[in-house]
DNA sequence: GAGTGATATGAACGCGCGTTCAGTTCAAGG
DNA sequence: CCTTGAACTGAACGCGCGTTCATATCACTC
């Protein structure tokens, strides 16, 4: 038997890269097979294979994905004003975003190490472009006189590790809820600059 | 044949540890096969199980010295007089003891999900130890009324992941001085949490 | 210098891996 | 209603995996 009744390619890819990118999330690109994976859509490992080339490309797919997502998303926000509204804003949209999807945060920088170099290449490419405009942030309110950091490129480290750092303990409905959380680590943010 | 000359118990252990860690830390467990390490150790992969019951422990036994020497570090280290001073030395503790040991660092917060539910309780437990150290000093400075947080859980966690982030972008011989690096952490970190 | 235990080999075990492909089923267009 | 092609199956490929074990070698003790 085959083709079963109801299946359709515009939906088995997309499902495909969600069983993916859940499991390579909780378990780790290297430990999940492509039989896992298809399973956890239905379907046998071979039909796989005719939505990627092969086991890597889809992990690539997933983190180029992502990332050109995040920074469409950070394009679309507004960031106005003076420096530090900008690097408060900054730091909420990180914040919220990367509460919002955090199987995609986790696998676009656990699994950088399972990118083939190209891929790794255009991957940090992204990654760079997203640092980058924090960094610009941070060289405004130099020259602005506002902000006092030795090195912008440092500050921009600490600061994305700072806030990328809250997937590791928020759970939803623990403690403190998400309006809170942006706050506080804006806060921190621009406090850390020395704003 | 076997067993050739100039062959020792008290050499091979700690070498096939050295070797695991060293792979760990670039290719990530799941895609490290004991023949590898055994290969880097310069013996055969059967030789490994005289040395660790399986692979699993291999990494537990990594883990869990790596955070064993970290506390017992941090407790040999003087965190002298006030809050903002003992924040100040935990900060440049804390950068400079994972900057010595990037690999160390890397394995044990890449590599928690393949630890089994019984050894990651006990990494977890020495984790929150860790963490534990930091709140205490935060707590007295909120206490003391020199430090402003809103919740020192939360600063907690924000700090040591801005801190432990130095390991992804700093590399020996760049642009900044270890010394300086630590210095720059632990100012931002200071002015994070309003001190 | 014989005996013993620690140290290692190398072959083997069953298994699951990523990937390929011939064949099968079904939806849709003319 | 027939044809066509997209969607999928199921079996197979060679390979490397973690682990075990009978066997061999060597360092050391008495």
């Amino acid at each position: 038997m085959a083709r079963r009744t109801g299946s359709h390619g515009e939906i088995t890819g997309p499902r495909i890269r969600a069983v993916a990118r859940a499991l390579f999330a909780r378990d780790g690109f290297a430990a999940v097979s492509m039989r896992q994976i298809a399973a956890g859509v239905g379907v046998q490992a071979g039909a796989l294979y005719l939505y990627t080339p092969d086991k890597q490309s889809l992990l690539f797919e997933l983190m180029r994905s992502h990332l050109e997502e995040l920074l469409a998303a950070l394009a679309a926000e507004p960031l106005p004003g003076p420096p530090a509204e900008r690097l408060a804003a900054f730091a909420r949209f990180h914040v919220r975003y990367h509460l919002d999807r955090p199987e995609e945060v986790f696998v676009a920088y656990m699994e950088l190490r399972n990118l083939n170099p190209e891929n790794f290449a255009a991957v940090e490419r992204l990654r760079h472009a997203y640092e980058d405009a924090l960094e610009e942030i941070l060289k405004a309110g130099v020259a602005a006189g506002v902000f006092r950091v030795p090195d912008t490129r440092l500050a921009t480290m600490a600061l994305i590790a700072m806030l990328t750092g809250v997937t590791q303990w928020y759970h939803e409905g623990g403690r403190l809820a998400r309006a809170e959380v942006e706050a506080i680590y804006a806060e921190m943010a621009l406090k850390a600059v020395g704003a």
